[in-house]
DNA sequence: ATGTTC
Protein backbone atom coordinates (compact mmCIF):
# COMPACT_ATOMS: atom_id res chain seq x y z
CA UNK A 1 0.00 0.00 0.00
CA UNK A 2 0.93 3.62 -1.18
CA UNK A 3 1.57 5.57 2.30
CA UNK A 4 2.21 9.78 2.38
CA UNK A 5 4.33 10.50 4.93
CA UNK A 6 4.32 13.74 6.77
CA UNK A 7 6.33 14.66 9.76
CA UNK A 8 4.03 13.80 12.12
CA UNK A 9 1.19 12.45 10.26
CA UNK A 10 1.19 9.18 7.59
CA UNK A 11 -1.91 8.77 4.74
CA UNK A 12 -2.53 5.50 3.26
CA UNK A 13 -3.55 5.31 -0.06
CA UNK A 14 -7.57 3.28 0.09
CA UNK A 15 -7.77 3.91 -3.61
CA UNK A 16 -7.45 6.63 -6.16
CA UNK A 17 -7.80 9.74 -4.93
CA UNK A 18 -8.79 8.21 -1.43
CA UNK A 19 -5.75 9.15 1.65
CA UNK A 20 -6.62 7.80 5.09
CA UNK A 21 -5.32 8.42 8.83
CA UNK A 22 -5.96 5.27 10.08
CA UNK A 23 -7.40 5.71 13.59
CA UNK A 24 -5.03 5.55 16.67
CA UNK A 25 -4.37 6.94 19.70
CA UNK A 26 -7.56 9.47 21.17
CA UNK A 27 -8.90 9.43 17.57
CA UNK A 28 -12.65 7.76 17.78
CA UNK A 29 -12.59 7.22 13.57
CA UNK A 30 -10.57 7.28 11.16
CA UNK A 31 -9.65 10.59 8.66
CA UNK A 32 -9.81 10.63 5.07
CA UNK A 33 -8.19 13.52 2.29
CA UNK A 34 -10.16 12.86 -1.10
CA UNK A 35 -7.52 14.56 -3.29
CA UNK A 36 -5.31 14.02 -5.86
CA UNK A 37 -1.32 13.60 -5.04
CA UNK A 38 -0.60 17.29 -6.05
CA UNK A 39 -3.82 18.44 -3.72
CA UNK A 40 -3.04 16.66 -0.82
CA UNK A 41 0.57 18.29 -1.38
CA UNK A 42 -0.71 21.24 -1.42
CA UNK A 43 -3.02 20.49 2.11
CA UNK A 44 -0.07 18.99 4.09
CA UNK A 45 1.72 22.67 3.41
CA UNK A 46 -0.58 24.12 6.22
CA UNK A 47 -2.46 22.61 9.25
CA UNK A 48 -4.87 21.02 7.90
CA UNK A 49 -3.66 17.62 8.15
CA UNK A 50 -3.51 17.65 11.99
CA UNK A 51 -6.90 19.70 12.61
CA UNK A 52 -8.76 16.86 10.56
CA UNK A 53 -7.24 14.50 12.61
CA UNK A 54 -7.93 15.97 16.05
CA UNK A 55 -11.53 16.50 14.47
CA UNK A 56 -12.19 12.55 14.84
CA UNK A 57 -12.03 13.06 18.42
CA UNK A 58 -14.94 15.13 18.57
CA UNK A 59 -17.70 12.63 20.71
CA UNK A 60 -20.09 10.82 18.68
CA UNK A 61 -18.23 11.74 15.27
CA UNK A 62 -19.58 8.89 13.34
CA UNK A 63 -17.56 6.63 10.19
CA UNK A 64 -14.53 8.93 9.16
CA UNK A 65 -14.32 13.01 9.06
CA UNK A 66 -13.66 14.08 5.48
CA UNK A 67 -11.51 16.26 3.85
CA UNK A 68 -12.30 17.80 0.15
CA UNK A 69 -9.84 18.26 -2.33
CA UNK A 70 -9.93 22.15 -1.55
CA UNK A 71 -9.08 22.12 2.21
CA UNK A 72 -6.96 24.02 3.72
CA UNK A 73 -6.43 25.22 7.55
CA UNK A 74 -9.39 26.90 9.38
CA UNK A 75 -10.76 28.01 12.93
CA UNK A 76 -10.07 24.42 14.94
CA UNK A 77 -11.97 22.20 12.06
CA UNK A 78 -10.58 22.62 8.47
CA UNK A 79 -12.58 24.60 5.60
CA UNK A 80 -13.70 21.82 3.30
CA UNK A 81 -14.04 19.47 5.99
CA UNK A 82 -17.37 17.23 6.66
CA UNK A 83 -18.08 15.42 10.09
CA UNK A 84 -21.30 13.76 10.64
CA UNK A 85 -22.07 13.41 14.25
CA UNK A 86 -24.60 11.46 16.17
CA UNK A 87 -27.48 13.94 17.42
CA UNK A 88 -28.20 11.98 20.45
CA UNK A 89 -24.79 11.04 21.77
CA UNK A 90 -22.26 13.03 19.99
CA UNK A 91 -21.97 17.21 20.03
CA UNK A 92 -22.14 20.41 17.97
CA UNK A 93 -19.33 22.18 17.43
CA UNK A 94 -19.20 26.21 16.00
CA UNK A 95 -15.76 26.09 14.91
CA UNK A 96 -16.79 22.91 12.20
CA UNK A 97 -19.67 25.10 10.78
CA UNK A 98 -17.69 28.23 10.54
CA UNK A 99 -17.37 31.73 11.35
CA UNK A 100 -19.17 32.77 8.47
CA UNK A 101 -22.63 30.76 9.06
CA UNK A 102 -24.33 30.17 5.63
CA UNK A 103 -21.53 31.40 3.62
CA UNK A 104 -22.69 30.06 0.01
CA UNK A 105 -23.42 30.81 -3.17
CA UNK A 106 -26.37 31.20 -6.02
CA UNK A 107 -26.21 31.61 -9.55
CA UNK A 108 -28.83 33.22 -11.07
CA UNK A 109 -29.74 32.47 -15.29
CA UNK A 110 -30.13 34.95 -17.75
CA UNK A 111 -31.19 34.17 -21.59
CA UNK A 112 -28.45 37.06 -22.89
CA UNK A 113 -25.61 35.47 -24.55
CA UNK A 114 -22.05 36.68 -24.07
CA UNK A 115 -22.63 38.67 -27.32
CA UNK A 116 -25.43 41.04 -26.16
CA UNK A 117 -23.30 41.85 -23.07
CA UNK A 118 -20.29 43.18 -25.28
CA UNK A 119 -19.63 46.05 -25.29
CA UNK A 120 -21.57 47.03 -21.66
CA UNK A 121 -19.03 45.25 -19.40
CA UNK A 122 -17.60 49.16 -18.05
CA UNK A 123 -21.03 50.01 -17.32
CA UNK A 124 -22.04 46.95 -15.90
CA UNK A 125 -19.06 46.12 -13.47
CA UNK A 126 -19.44 50.13 -12.53
CA UNK A 127 -23.29 49.80 -11.80
CA UNK A 128 -23.41 46.95 -9.95
CA UNK A 129 -20.13 48.35 -8.05
CA UNK A 130 -22.91 51.21 -7.51
CA UNK A 131 -25.43 49.34 -6.80
CA UNK A 132 -23.92 46.39 -3.96
CA UNK A 133 -22.05 47.49 -0.87
CA UNK A 134 -18.75 45.80 -0.36
CA UNK A 135 -15.88 45.33 1.77
CA UNK A 136 -16.06 45.30 6.06
CA UNK A 137 -18.31 47.11 8.01
CA UNK A 138 -21.99 48.24 7.99
CA UNK A 139 -23.87 49.65 5.12
CA UNK A 140 -26.34 47.30 3.27
CA UNK A 141 -28.99 47.78 0.78
CA UNK A 142 -31.48 47.83 3.78
CA UNK A 143 -31.31 48.91 6.96
CA UNK A 144 -34.30 47.21 8.94
CA UNK A 145 -35.80 47.66 12.51
CA UNK A 146 -35.48 45.55 15.41
CA UNK A 147 -39.05 43.83 14.68
CA UNK A 148 -38.17 43.12 11.06
CA UNK A 149 -34.80 41.34 11.84
CA UNK A 150 -36.45 39.16 13.83
CA UNK A 151 -39.29 38.30 11.31
CA UNK A 152 -36.59 37.73 8.81
CA UNK A 153 -34.24 35.81 11.13
CA UNK A 154 -37.31 32.92 11.19
CA UNK A 155 -38.59 33.24 7.39
CA UNK A 156 -36.04 33.58 5.50
CA UNK A 157 -36.34 34.18 2.08
CA UNK A 158 -40.00 33.86 2.80
CA UNK A 159 -39.76 37.25 3.96
CA UNK A 160 -38.05 38.41 0.90
CA UNK A 161 -40.92 37.44 -0.82
CA UNK A 162 -43.37 39.74 1.17
CA UNK A 163 -41.12 42.34 1.54
CA UNK A 164 -40.76 42.62 -2.47
CA UNK A 165 -37.45 41.60 -3.09
CA UNK A 166 -38.49 37.72 -4.32
CA UNK A 167 -40.62 36.49 -6.02
CA UNK A 168 -42.25 32.54 -5.05
CA UNK A 169 -39.96 30.61 -7.44
CA UNK A 170 -36.70 31.94 -6.29
CA UNK A 171 -38.00 30.38 -2.47
CA UNK A 172 -38.24 26.69 -4.16
CA UNK A 173 -34.88 27.08 -6.20
CA UNK A 174 -33.00 27.33 -2.19
CA UNK A 175 -31.16 24.80 -0.57
CA UNK A 176 -33.87 23.80 1.64
CA UNK A 177 -36.32 26.40 0.55
CA UNK A 178 -34.54 29.29 1.70
CA UNK A 179 -35.90 28.48 5.41
CA UNK A 180 -34.47 26.62 8.31
CA UNK A 181 -38.01 26.06 10.48
CA UNK A 182 -36.12 25.53 13.24
CA UNK A 183 -34.83 29.22 13.30
CA UNK A 184 -35.21 30.90 16.64
CA UNK A 185 -34.66 34.82 16.66
CA UNK A 186 -34.39 35.09 20.42
CA UNK A 187 -31.45 32.58 20.54
CA UNK A 188 -29.72 35.10 18.92
CA UNK A 189 -28.25 38.24 20.91
CA UNK A 190 -29.11 41.33 20.37
CA UNK A 191 -25.84 42.15 19.48
CA UNK A 192 -25.95 39.86 16.60
CA UNK A 193 -28.97 41.44 15.35
CA UNK A 194 -28.14 44.82 15.30
CA UNK A 195 -25.01 44.08 13.70
CA UNK A 196 -26.84 42.26 10.41
CA UNK A 197 -29.73 44.83 10.40
CA UNK A 198 -28.13 47.35 8.27
CA UNK A 199 -26.02 44.65 6.50
CA UNK A 200 -28.59 42.79 4.47
CA UNK A 201 -27.57 42.92 1.01
CA UNK A 202 -24.02 43.14 1.24
CA UNK A 203 -21.21 41.37 0.02
CA UNK A 204 -18.75 41.70 2.84
CA UNK A 205 -15.24 40.91 1.97
CA UNK A 206 -12.55 38.09 1.87
CA UNK A 207 -13.49 35.96 -0.63
CA UNK A 208 -16.81 37.45 -1.48
CA UNK A 209 -17.74 38.40 -5.02
CA UNK A 210 -20.52 39.03 -7.32
CA UNK A 211 -19.39 37.73 -10.88
CA UNK A 212 -21.03 37.94 -14.46
CA UNK A 213 -20.51 34.88 -16.14
CA UNK A 214 -20.54 33.19 -19.45
CA UNK A 215 -21.16 29.33 -19.76
CA UNK A 216 -17.71 27.83 -22.13
CA UNK A 217 -18.70 24.34 -21.46
CA UNK A 218 -21.69 21.97 -21.11
CA UNK A 219 -20.16 18.67 -19.93
CA UNK A 220 -23.63 16.82 -19.79
CA UNK A 221 -26.18 18.39 -21.96
CA UNK A 222 -29.38 16.34 -20.41
CA UNK A 223 -28.43 17.76 -17.01
CA UNK A 224 -27.34 21.28 -18.47
CA UNK A 225 -31.07 21.61 -20.15
CA UNK A 226 -32.60 20.57 -16.63
CA UNK A 227 -30.68 23.43 -15.06
CA UNK A 228 -31.37 25.66 -17.68
CA UNK A 229 -27.96 26.02 -18.95
CA UNK A 230 -26.45 26.54 -22.95
CA UNK A 231 -23.21 27.55 -23.70
CA UNK A 232 -22.28 30.97 -24.13
CA UNK A 233 -25.42 31.89 -21.76
CA UNK A 234 -24.70 34.75 -19.06
CA UNK A 235 -25.27 33.61 -15.84
CA UNK A 236 -24.66 35.73 -12.42
CA UNK A 237 -22.89 33.64 -9.16
CA UNK A 238 -23.29 35.48 -5.85
CA UNK A 239 -20.93 34.67 -2.92
CA UNK A 240 -21.87 36.03 0.24
CA UNK A 241 -23.04 35.05 3.60
CA UNK A 242 -24.44 36.18 7.53
CA UNK A 243 -22.12 38.81 7.32
CA UNK A 244 -21.35 40.11 11.07
CA UNK A 245 -24.48 38.30 12.89
CA UNK A 246 -23.24 34.73 11.63
CA UNK A 247 -20.13 35.94 13.11
CA UNK A 248 -21.25 37.21 16.04
CA UNK A 249 -23.66 33.77 16.88
CA UNK A 250 -20.36 32.20 15.93
CA UNK A 251 -18.33 34.44 18.78
CA UNK A 252 -20.97 34.17 21.48
CA UNK A 253 -22.21 30.20 21.17
CA UNK A 254 -18.17 29.28 21.30
CA UNK A 255 -17.62 31.84 24.44
CA UNK A 256 -20.57 30.12 26.43
CA UNK A 257 -19.55 26.69 25.32
CA UNK A 258 -16.23 27.00 26.23
CA UNK A 259 -17.58 28.61 29.60
CA UNK A 260 -20.93 25.76 30.26
CA UNK A 261 -18.94 22.54 28.99
CA UNK A 262 -15.28 22.66 30.16
CA UNK A 263 -15.28 19.37 30.61
CA UNK A 264 -15.96 18.17 26.88
CA UNK A 265 -13.56 21.01 25.90
CA UNK A 266 -10.74 19.39 28.34
CA UNK A 267 -10.84 16.20 26.36
CA UNK A 268 -10.61 17.66 23.30
CA UNK A 269 -6.41 18.32 21.68
CA UNK A 270 -7.72 22.13 20.29
CA UNK A 271 -10.08 24.51 22.24
CA UNK A 272 -10.72 25.81 18.54
CA UNK A 273 -12.94 22.76 18.66
CA UNK A 274 -15.10 23.28 21.89
CA UNK A 275 -18.54 21.67 21.28
CA UNK A 276 -21.83 21.51 23.02
CA UNK A 277 -23.14 17.59 24.15
CA UNK A 278 -25.95 16.74 21.98
CA UNK A 279 -28.92 17.38 24.29
CA UNK A 280 -27.52 20.27 26.35
CA UNK A 281 -29.20 23.88 26.45
CA UNK A 282 -26.80 25.27 24.50
CA UNK A 283 -26.12 22.53 21.73
CA UNK A 284 -30.15 23.56 21.36
CA UNK A 285 -29.61 27.11 21.44
CA UNK A 286 -26.97 27.15 19.10
CA UNK A 287 -29.13 25.23 16.92
CA UNK A 288 -31.67 27.72 16.32
CA UNK A 289 -29.63 30.23 16.82
CA UNK A 290 -27.23 29.28 13.69
CA UNK A 291 -30.40 28.55 11.67
CA UNK A 292 -31.62 31.92 12.22
CA UNK A 293 -28.21 33.20 11.34
CA UNK A 294 -28.61 30.57 7.95
CA UNK A 295 -31.67 32.33 7.03
CA UNK A 296 -30.28 35.89 7.15
CA UNK A 297 -27.58 35.35 4.89
CA UNK A 298 -30.49 33.66 2.56
CA UNK A 299 -32.31 36.91 2.61
CA UNK A 300 -28.94 38.56 2.76
CA UNK A 301 -27.96 36.38 -0.88
CA UNK A 302 -31.66 37.12 -1.92
CA UNK A 303 -31.28 40.76 -1.79
CA UNK A 304 -28.02 41.35 -3.80
CA UNK A 305 -29.80 39.16 -6.36
CA UNK A 306 -32.78 41.95 -6.27
CA UNK A 307 -30.36 44.59 -6.60
CA UNK A 308 -28.46 42.90 -9.95
CA UNK A 309 -31.99 42.25 -11.37
CA UNK A 310 -32.26 45.94 -11.03
CA UNK A 311 -29.38 46.39 -12.02
CA UNK A 312 -29.39 44.38 -15.29
CA UNK A 313 -33.09 46.57 -16.58
CA UNK A 314 -30.62 49.96 -15.70
CA UNK A 315 -27.89 48.87 -18.06
CA UNK A 316 -30.26 46.82 -20.82
CA UNK A 317 -33.33 48.69 -20.22
CA UNK A 318 -35.79 46.00 -20.29
CA UNK A 319 -37.80 44.41 -17.52
CA UNK A 320 -35.69 41.61 -15.52
CA UNK A 321 -38.46 38.86 -16.08
CA UNK A 322 -38.11 39.42 -19.87
CA UNK A 323 -34.02 38.79 -19.51
CA UNK A 324 -35.07 35.09 -17.62
CA UNK A 325 -33.18 36.25 -14.68
CA UNK A 326 -34.31 33.48 -12.41
CA UNK A 327 -32.74 31.86 -9.67
CA UNK A 328 -31.06 28.06 -10.65
CA UNK A 329 -29.94 27.05 -7.02
CA UNK A 330 -28.23 28.30 -4.04
CA UNK A 331 -26.21 26.48 -2.38
CA UNK A 332 -24.80 26.93 1.44
CA UNK A 333 -21.16 25.85 1.90
CA UNK A 334 -21.16 26.30 5.72
CA UNK A 335 -23.80 24.83 8.14
CA UNK A 336 -24.75 22.36 10.62
CA UNK A 337 -28.03 20.64 9.85
CA UNK A 338 -30.07 17.31 11.09
CA UNK A 339 -29.83 14.53 8.51
CA UNK A 340 -30.32 10.68 8.51
CA UNK A 341 -27.38 8.87 7.15
CA UNK A 342 -26.77 4.91 7.22
CA UNK A 343 -23.50 4.31 8.93
CA UNK A 344 -22.62 0.69 9.31
CA UNK A 345 -26.18 -0.62 7.76
CA UNK A 346 -27.94 1.36 10.57
CA UNK A 347 -30.18 4.67 9.80
CA UNK A 348 -28.73 7.19 12.18
CA UNK A 349 -29.51 11.17 12.76
CA UNK A 350 -26.76 13.12 12.73
CA UNK A 351 -25.63 16.84 12.76
CA UNK A 352 -23.83 16.57 9.20
CA UNK A 353 -21.53 19.90 9.70
CA UNK A 354 -19.89 21.10 6.27
CA UNK A 355 -17.41 23.60 6.46
CA UNK A 356 -16.38 24.59 3.22
CA UNK A 357 -18.69 21.94 1.44
CA UNK A 358 -21.43 21.78 -0.56
CA UNK A 359 -24.25 19.68 -0.16
CA UNK A 360 -24.67 17.30 -3.02
CA UNK A 361 -27.63 15.19 -3.14
CA UNK A 362 -27.89 12.73 -6.42
CA UNK A 363 -31.32 12.03 -7.98
CA UNK A 364 -34.32 11.19 -6.38
CA UNK A 365 -33.78 13.12 -3.10
CA UNK A 366 -36.66 14.53 -1.76
CA UNK A 367 -35.03 17.42 -0.51
CA UNK A 368 -33.94 18.72 -4.10
CA UNK A 369 -36.56 21.06 -6.13
CA UNK A 370 -38.88 19.07 -8.14
CA UNK A 371 -37.61 20.75 -11.43
CA UNK A 372 -34.49 19.48 -10.27
CA UNK A 373 -35.33 15.84 -8.37
CA UNK A 374 -34.81 13.86 -11.59
CA UNK A 375 -31.27 14.32 -11.91
CA UNK A 376 -29.56 15.77 -8.64
CA UNK A 377 -29.15 18.82 -7.01
CA UNK A 378 -26.87 21.61 -8.50
CA UNK A 379 -23.41 22.10 -7.08
CA UNK A 380 -22.13 25.09 -7.30
CA UNK A 381 -18.03 25.81 -6.83
CA UNK A 382 -16.39 29.00 -7.58
CA UNK A 383 -13.23 28.75 -8.94
CA UNK A 384 -10.98 32.06 -9.12
CA UNK A 385 -11.71 35.65 -10.49
CA UNK A 386 -9.44 34.24 -13.61
CA UNK A 387 -10.38 31.18 -14.33
CA UNK A 388 -14.14 31.04 -13.85
CA UNK A 389 -16.32 27.85 -11.86
CA UNK A 390 -18.25 25.14 -12.06
CA UNK A 391 -21.93 23.82 -11.62
CA UNK A 392 -22.04 19.89 -10.33
CA UNK A 393 -24.81 17.63 -9.72
CA UNK A 394 -24.98 15.77 -6.96
CA UNK A 395 -23.49 12.05 -7.54
CA UNK A 396 -24.82 8.65 -5.80
CA UNK A 397 -21.78 8.07 -4.46
CA UNK A 398 -21.78 11.13 -1.82
CA UNK A 399 -24.91 9.04 0.01
CA UNK A 400 -22.49 6.67 1.04
CA UNK A 401 -18.62 8.17 0.72
CA UNK A 402 -19.24 12.00 1.86
CA UNK A 403 -22.35 11.76 4.07
CA UNK A 404 -24.29 13.57 0.66
CA UNK A 405 -21.28 16.71 0.38
CA UNK A 406 -18.79 17.72 -1.99
CA UNK A 407 -16.31 20.16 -2.81
CA UNK A 408 -17.11 24.28 -2.30
CA UNK A 409 -14.41 25.82 -4.44
CA UNK A 410 -10.47 26.20 -5.27
CA UNK A 411 -9.13 26.90 -1.93
CA UNK A 412 -6.31 28.60 -1.39
CA UNK A 413 -2.69 28.39 -1.69
CA UNK A 414 -1.30 31.64 -0.37
CA UNK A 415 -1.90 33.99 3.02
CA UNK A 416 -3.35 36.94 1.70
CA UNK A 417 0.05 38.92 3.14
CA UNK A 418 2.27 36.82 0.90
CA UNK A 419 -0.47 37.58 -1.75
CA UNK A 420 0.15 41.14 -1.36
CA UNK A 421 3.54 40.55 -1.30
CA UNK A 422 3.96 38.72 -5.17
CA UNK A 423 0.99 40.97 -6.24
CA UNK A 424 0.36 44.27 -7.21
CA UNK A 425 -3.41 44.74 -7.22
CA UNK A 426 -3.79 47.97 -9.97
CA UNK A 427 -1.68 45.20 -12.15
CA UNK A 428 -3.45 41.68 -11.69
CA UNK A 429 -6.96 43.76 -12.59
CA UNK A 430 -5.10 45.48 -16.13
CA UNK A 431 -3.99 41.67 -17.09
CA UNK A 432 -7.32 40.07 -16.57
CA UNK A 433 -8.91 42.88 -18.75
CA UNK A 434 -6.21 43.21 -21.44
CA UNK A 435 -5.55 39.44 -21.61
CA UNK A 436 -9.23 37.53 -20.41
CA UNK A 437 -11.46 39.91 -20.89
CA UNK A 438 -12.51 40.29 -17.50
CA UNK A 439 -13.54 43.33 -15.75
CA UNK A 440 -12.89 43.69 -11.99
CA UNK A 441 -13.48 46.10 -9.91
CA UNK A 442 -13.42 46.26 -5.65
CA UNK A 443 -12.40 49.01 -3.50
CA UNK A 444 -8.58 48.74 -2.93
CA UNK A 445 -5.75 47.27 -4.94
CA UNK A 446 -4.93 44.91 -1.93
CA UNK A 447 -8.47 43.21 -2.15
CA UNK A 448 -7.50 42.38 -5.62
CA UNK A 449 -3.78 41.06 -5.13
CA UNK A 450 -5.04 39.10 -2.18
CA UNK A 451 -7.64 37.36 -4.60
CA UNK A 452 -4.73 37.14 -7.56
CA UNK A 453 -5.97 34.35 -9.77
CA UNK A 454 -2.55 32.33 -8.73
CA UNK A 455 -3.26 32.27 -4.85
CA UNK A 456 -5.38 29.73 -5.34
CA UNK A 457 -5.67 25.66 -5.89
CA UNK A 458 -6.31 24.43 -9.55
CA UNK A 459 -10.18 24.03 -9.84
CA UNK A 460 -9.77 21.71 -12.42
CA UNK A 461 -7.93 19.30 -10.58
CA UNK A 462 -10.97 20.12 -7.55
CA UNK A 463 -13.48 19.02 -9.36
CA UNK A 464 -11.59 16.02 -11.38
CA UNK A 465 -11.33 14.29 -8.13
CA UNK A 466 -14.92 14.88 -7.02
CA UNK A 467 -15.54 13.27 -10.89
CA UNK A 468 -13.82 10.30 -10.16
CA UNK A 469 -15.24 9.80 -6.79
CA UNK A 470 -18.47 9.85 -8.56
CA UNK A 471 -19.45 12.72 -5.24
CA UNK A 472 -20.44 15.46 -7.92
CA UNK A 473 -20.57 15.24 -12.00
CA UNK A 474 -19.44 18.12 -13.74
CA UNK A 475 -22.79 19.36 -15.71
CA UNK A 476 -21.29 23.09 -16.76
CA UNK A 477 -17.86 25.03 -16.60
CA UNK A 478 -18.39 29.72 -16.64
CA UNK A 479 -16.04 32.21 -17.41
CA UNK A 480 -15.72 35.74 -15.51
CA UNK A 481 -16.69 38.38 -17.69
CA UNK A 482 -17.50 41.11 -14.71
CA UNK A 483 -16.56 40.73 -11.14
CA UNK A 484 -17.42 42.92 -8.15
CA UNK A 485 -15.14 41.93 -5.00
CA UNK A 486 -16.04 42.51 -1.68
C1' DA B 1 -15.13 34.97 7.56
C1' DT B 2 -15.10 39.52 11.00
C1' DG B 3 -17.41 47.14 13.22
C1' DT B 4 -9.94 43.38 9.99
C1' DT B 5 -5.77 42.70 17.09
C1' DC B 6 -11.37 41.97 22.97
Amino acid sequence: MRTYDTDSITLEEVRDNVWEIPQSGEMNVPARVLASESLLEEISGDRTLQQLKNTTELPGITKYAVCMPDGHQGYGFPVGGVAGIDAETGCLSPGAVGYDVNCGVRMMRTNLTYDDLTGTETELVETLFEAIPCGLGGGGVLEVDRKTVDELLNAGVEWAVDAGYAVEEDLRRCEDEGRRPEATPDAVSQEAKDRGRSQIGSLGSGNHFLEVQRVTDVFDPEIADAYGLEPDQIVVLIHTGSRGLGHQVCTDYLAAIKQSHSELLDSLPDTELAAAPAGSELAASYYTAMCAAINFAWVNRQVVMHQTREVFETVFDRPWESMGMELLYDVAHNSAKLETHEIDGENRELYVHRKGSTRAFPAGREEIPETYRSVGQPVLIPGSMGTGSYVLCGGDAAMTETFGSTAHGAGRVMSRTQAKREFWGGDVQQELQDQQHIYVKADSGATIAEEAPDVYKDIDEVIAVSEALGIGKPVARTFPVCNIKG
